[in-house]
DNA sequence: ACCTGAACACCGTTCAAGT
DNA sequence: ACCTGAACACCGTTCAAGT
């Protein structure tokens, strides 16, 4: 068959079935990407390094949406607290997809250009340069210990038989009303330790000064 | 050649296998595991259902290290506090398998009956019944993003021309000073975060009461 | 440059056949 | 009950051959 007047396959259109792949079954297989934009699996290695790379596009795509102009303006308590929000807000919006994402190291430079930002913005309101980077890790790890939570929350709970565990059962049960199963508990958790992190941070930055 | 007159095979030895090639290479399959043990591969499936129940055996071997009569036990904010720690030092015992840990829900009857244990510490002492289970959370949140950061510290931040993010490069070599690379980088984040929650919950029973 | 067709090594899982 | 041997469907990756 040869080459076609017009390419069949993009990075674009392989990022977008993979992450179709992800919503419906939770997992994406580059023969399955192959097979859904029809074409045979070897074409997708003519637009892409390998299936790491796919997940690195695939990364770049959710973290597109993280908001980082919050870091560039207002007090930097709510800046943080925005950039924050919005960063876990980038996985919520592709929940089947944190799985995949949180066990690799951050190399897209969208990302790390934001970090760039974070220490410029705490270094210049007086953070110590020692420990910027301590806050920093803190709050990313806040974020994606949250987007971890938000990546299954109804299965995240696998209770075997209830008459060992009736307390946890209860307490599920309890904070679990109103929103969806689990949605309500994680965001719930994901603003206390926000809230519980910056107020700290405040303190901290007051009384050394 | 038929059954052998005393077993080849047990959970255990499956599980201290796939921990060793974790820890060597950082991902384990069933042939490497049935390799080393001088076995065939299908052999596996008599003592063990599938490869996510060698996953929940890893997960209960690693567990085994929280150290739960923390919460039994004195004033409820260290009984926390010590918990959150024996927690997250239990992954830094086996970081090479943190990665695999954190995308599968906990069915552990191990872990649950500490969740247990803590829900029932947190109502004794004063916490709302709505409100338990979104404190356990972001504690969990907590100590699970610091894992994951403890997962690969040094390769977690993947810098590609300093040039682009200079303050970031040198905020990482300030915090990376002392101790091996990450490592006290993510200590100081787990701390101050810890703190910081801990603390917060402390206002936030004494303003309720 | 970009697709096909075919190959390779590897994986998880199953199962009849032996003892 | 527990191991072998062999099979199956699937995976990621490579590469010559075509246009």
């Amino acid at each position: 068959m040869g080459r076609p007047r017009t390419a069949l396959l993009d990075p674009e259109r392989i990022t977008t079935t993979a992450l179709e792949l992800l919503r419906e079954q939770g997992e994406f297989s580059l023969p399955q990407v192959a097979a859904r934009l029809g074409v045979r699996t070897g074409s997708i290695y003519h637009h892409v390094d390998n299936r790491a790379a796919v997940v690195e596009l695939i990364r770049a795509r959710v973290c597109a949406a993280i908001d980082a102009d919050t870091l560039g303006s207002g007090p930097w308590d709510e800046a943080v607290t925005a950039w924050a929000r919005s960063y876990r807000a980038a996985f919520a919006a592709h929940p089947y997809a944190v799985a995949l994402l949180m066990t690799t190291p951050v190399r897209a430079p969208v990302v790390l250009e934001q970090y760039e930002r974070a220490v410029r913005l705490l270094l210049g309101v007086g953070f110590a340069k020692a420990e910027v980077m301590t806050v920093i890790t803190a709050l990313e790890n806040l974020v994606l210990g949250s987007a971890l939570d938000l990546a299954a929350p109804e299965t995240m709970w696998e209770l075997p038989d209830d008459t060992t565990t009736p307390l946890l059962a209860e307490a599920l049960a309890v904070a679990g009303e109103g929103a969806g199963p689990g949605a309500r508990r994680a965001d719930a958790a994901f603003d206390l330790a926000l809230e519980a992190f910056v107020r700290h941070c405040r303190d901290r930055l007051h009384t050394a000064e």
